[in-house]
DNA sequence: GTCTATAACCGGATAGAC
DNA sequence: GTCTATCCGGTTATAGAC
């Protein structure tokens, strides 16, 4: 897998193909995505109209190479925090805040990869089998906020409170996507007081008096987990009946 | 407000305007979203494009048209199950289970739709301000299911946990969209163990060790709500600091 | 108010000659 | 790789029928 999503066979088509994105982004910004149409992208780039079509075979498909582009970004801003801070509100919040940095010059056509990424028929849907790979690189980053912290985590919501941060982050990300108050001024007050919350809550969740409700919600992630269609006798064959 | 969105005025142009939403459903499930083309609704439904265009400003406006319809089904299928017990999670679980089998019938085509609807600038995004209307009945059926049900709510949580079962919901239809499972068992029990849940937390989030973590919550939720630049001195001038 | 017919505009996408 | 012509479909406009 030496080459992403369409053509980079030379060291010459790589430039052009970069020259096109960057293009593209910069009329995104500035015009929005619809209001970009590839026949000024092409023009802009200095190419043809087919030429940008040779490289990118649809409008949405210069997307994912922008995609691409953001996970990195973000991996690279998160590192730095998640190596010098042990406090786990503090790491949590890194990450958040590096996400919405690194995504924030996008934000306007950041909707429109959402609107791909949300087809469950699409490639690109974040919670499909071909977004495994990303997705779990996604979750290990909450795995370093975990693991590096000082925070206590109860051994058995260890494993899945990566899963459950994961899934948290896109909501604040699905979140910023609709916020349009200035600079999503919203959206980083939404992650800094949810991650106080969260980091507030762990240590409740180890409370004697949450231990059942905490068994209870990780058994049910465990069944959403496993097989789909088996009820879950197969362990106990002799219990009847469901367990409410 | 006698009519929705468009034009409707007599019996028979409510006819036409039916059939031609009909007509679409049909041919969006049949050939997809992008697949079908305003040319074809007319054509099939037997009536000319600019006539289409009548009772339907654009291909999206056919969209609401079916979340409208959906709802009033959602509704009508509630209200049988909320007359009838006063039980939390029997009242959240009918309320979802309804939702569910409502929309069975249309679980690819929306899958489809949600491509479009989770773009915030579409006016198709369950979120945005053209989807008020319908988001604002959705969400007055959760205030049916907490007001008719035997629990007792804290009073600061009363105002907010429609709001809150109304995100909840959206989420088990997000996941229901992604649901492959043969009739969407998996979904189906999602919503039952997790309604449980939910109805096992309403009770604990009573409880006074849970209070400052209720408060602190709620606050960031009322905050979300109001002004969104305004930090939150203004109530206590001579109260310093965050409220953290 | 309901409906048809026709033409046109615009922009994404494609084909084929060079 | 490029250019030109062309297609296709959402959308709009016009003009007029019952």
């Amino acid at each position: 897998m030496t080459q992403e999503l369409a053509s980079a066979k030379t060291p010459k088509g790589e430039q052009t193909r970069a020259l096109i994105l960057k293009t593209a982004l910069d009329l995104f910004e500035e015009r929005g995505y619809e209001g970009t149409t590839m026949r000024a992208i092409a023009e802009t780039a200095g190419v043809s109209l087919s030429h940008a079509y040779y490289y990118f075979h649809s409008k949405e498909e210069l997307i994912q190479g922008f995609y691409q582009r953001v996970h990195e970004a973000h991996l690279a801003a998160c590192q730095e925090i998640l190596a010098h801070d042990g406090d786990l509100h503090a790491r949590l919040l890194g990450v958040l805040n590096a996400k919405l940095d690194v995504s924030t010059p996008y934000h306007r056509f950041c909707g429109i990869i959402f609107k791909n990424a949300a087809d469950p028929q699409s490639p690109l849907s974040p919670f499909g089998p071909e977004s495994n790979a990303w997705r779990q690189e996604s979750t290990a980053i909450f795995t370093q906020v975990v693991t590096g912290s000082r925070t206590h985590v109860p051994a058995d919501l260890q494993a899945e409170l990566p899963n459950l941060l994961w899934l948290y982050h896109m909501g604040i990300v699905l979140y910023w996507l609709h916020d349009n108050s200035p600079n999503q001024v919203r959206s980083y007050r939404l992650a800094e007081r949810t991650a106080a919350l969260v980091a507030q809550l762990i240590p409740l969740a180890s409370h004697p008096l949450m231990r059942p409700f905490r068994r209870a919600a990780l058994q049910v992630l465990a069944e959403l987990r496993s097989d789909p269609d088996e009820p879950r006798e197969s362990p106990r064959p002799t219990n009847e009946g469901e367990i409410r």
